[in-house]
DNA sequence: CTGCCTGCAAACGATTTGCACCAGC
DNA sequence: GCTGGTGCAAATCGTTTGCAGGCAG
């Protein structure tokens, strides 16, 4: 992630902020560039853990406040704890470890949306969850 | 879903536990039925709830062997609580409730899997988490 | 200065673990 | 009878909430 891009998204933040007139605080930027500058999804404690001067609750509270402003997405994960993002790609899921890698396919992103009236649903997006066994999960089931 | 399709299910479920060498004792079997008797992702609690005289704690242990034995998979959800199905399908997730709904689509089962070699991950299967807003909470935002 | 924001501690819900008992083979 | 499976209670983990003080606008 080159660093022109992320210095955009941080103006492109800072604008989002002020629009939905939410404080433009240290805690919130720092909690906005943690995001930014993790590859992977990282939950709401690996976000504490780059930024240790921030309380735990106030990290989650900013994350839900970004979910909600549509600044972050909340990510579907299989483990126990939620993961934050703020993009969303299409991903691999190691159902073995449970992680995940990120990647983008634009074959993937002309997919026809169903025809789902019947169920009254709106749909925005979508993202295609892979799943199967990573690199290191298969060396280490072969050495068993 | 038929009673057929369900004893079917039930017929393989016993030849898995026999190759996998696992008992197959009651709280085995009525986990199994809660599963595939219920609509939607059950929660390990609502599993529990279906079948009472079974402990909480039974509950979780066989739901997490199933998802071992690939019996059942531990599905991706927004909340807060793990959910459990037989058998995967796409989803619609609601952004705002979210409820999810199942549903099946032929043409969204043809998908080329992403040449994901140099990520060394093998693909086993995918689905599609189509995200936006259901009709009931539509309704809702347009009544405020 | 005023109200939103934060930090702490405690509560909470979901899940896991340690241990003693019980059941299938 | 031995091994694996179960139930209970307590511990743990992720997350939320109540409340008192602090900072942005």
């Amino acid at each position: 992630m080159d660093s022109q891009f992320k210095s955009e998204r941080v103006v492109h933040f800072a604008q989002v902020c002020r629009e939905q007139k939410l404080s433009l605080t240290v805690q919130r930027r720092a909690v906005f560039e943690a995001i930014l500058g993790r590859d992977g999804h990282p939950t709401a404690d690996q976000v504490r853990r780059s930024q240790p001067n921030i309380s735990r609750t106030t990290v989650y509270r900013i994350l839900g406040t970004f979910v909600g402003v549509d600044v972050a997405a909340r990510m579907c994960h299989p483990g126990s704890a939620a993961r934050f993002d703020p993009k969303t790609y299409h991903h691999l899921v190691c159902l073995h470890c449970e992680k995940i890698v990120d990647f983008e396919d634009e074959r993937l992103n002309g997919i026809d949306s169903p025809d789902v009236r019947r169920h009254g649903f709106r749909i925005d997006d979508y993202h295609i969850h892979f799943r199967g066994i990573c690199a290191a999960c298969r060396t280490k089931r072969r050495a068993q």
